[in-house]
DNA sequence: TATAAAATTAAAGTTGACTTTAACTTTATT
DNA sequence: AATAAAGTTAAAGTCAACTTTAATTTTATA
C-alpha cells in the first residue's frame, strides 16, 4: 500500500486551530500549494502540514505572510536554479540574524515586564 | 534648573523611527498620555520614551496594540487601587509565561530555517 | 514682524490578513 | 437514489493598524 496519509483541508485546519478558508488564502497568497483529489478537492501531505506549522510560527513572531514567503519559498517556485537557491539561501541567512535579534529583544522584553512586576508588587505592599 | 529633557512628537518619532501619526494614534488608543505645552503641543519625557520602545518591542513579537495595552496598562488608568494592581500583575504573569513560550518556539524556527538551509546547500552542490 | 516649519484635530482613506456569502459540485451516509 | 455534509470559486465584507488630508494654530527663523 502505498497510501501515504493525505489531510482533507478541514481535518488540516482542525488540526492546526486555524480555519479552513485561512488555509485557503494561503495559498492564493502563493505560501502553500496543495494536490487535488480526483473530483477537484485539495489534498495535504504531511509535508504540507509541516510548512503550515512554519507559517503560522513565523506569524506568532510578527512575520508579514510576504515576509514569510520569500524566507520558505514561493510554494510553486520550481527552486531548481543556482540563482534561485542563491536568493532564498542569502534570504534566510538575514533571517537567521533577525531571529539572532529577536532573542535578544525578548530577552529585553521579559526584562522590562519582569521590572514592572516588581514596581508593581511594592505599590501592592505600600497599600497594605 | 529643572529642565529634564522633554521631546516634540517629531523629534521623538525620528528617534523610533516611526511616524508622529503613529504616535498619535497610540495615544488615540490609550497606550501612551503625553504632557502638554503652554500652546497644547505634546511633550515626552524619557519615561514617554521608554514606554514607547517597549509598545514597539511587543508590536515585533506579534502582540496586538490592545494585549499591549493590559500588558504595560492602559496610560491614563492611575492604578493605584490594589485590585487593579493585582489584575495587571496576573496579567504580567501570563505574558511572561507567554514570553517563556515563545523562546522556546523561536528556537524551532531557527531550526526550520537551518534545516532548510542545508537542503538549499545541498541541492546547490548537486548542480555544480 | 512676517513667513515658514511643525503641531493640532477630526475624518476619511489604505493595506494586510482574514472571513463571509452565494451559487454550485463532490463525497459520504442512510 | 436521495439527502446531508463538506468542498469549490470569485467577490464582497470586516477589522486592526496605520496614513493621509484639510483646515487651523503654535513655534521657530530670517
Amino acid at each position: 500500500m502505498n497510501s501515504i496519509k493525505m489531510y482533507a483541508i478541514s481535518e488540516l485546519a482542525a488540526e492546526l486551530e486555524i480555519s479552513p478558508s485561512t488555509i485557503r488564502f494561503y495559498e492564493d497568497k502563493g505560501l502553500i500549494s496543495p494536490e487535488r483529489s480526483a473530483g477537484n478537492q485539495r489534498l495535504y501531505s504531511r509535508k504540507h502540514k509541516a510548512r503550515l506549522k512554519l507559517i503560522l510560527r513565523g506569524k506568532r513572531f510578527g512575520f508579514s505572510l510576504a515576509e514569510i514567503a520569500e524566507m520558505i519559498g514561493y510554494a510553486d517556485v520550481p527552486l531548481n536554479e543556482a540563482e534561485q537557491i542563491c536568493k532564498s539561501l542569502a534570504f534566510g541567512r538575514e533571517k537567521l540574524e533577525e531571529i539572532r535579534r529577536k532573542k535578544e529583544d525578548l530577552a529585553l522584553l521579559e526584562a522590562d515586564i519582569l521590572a514592572m512586576q516588581e514596581v508593581l508588587e511594592k505599590r501592592l505592599q505600600a497599600l497594605k
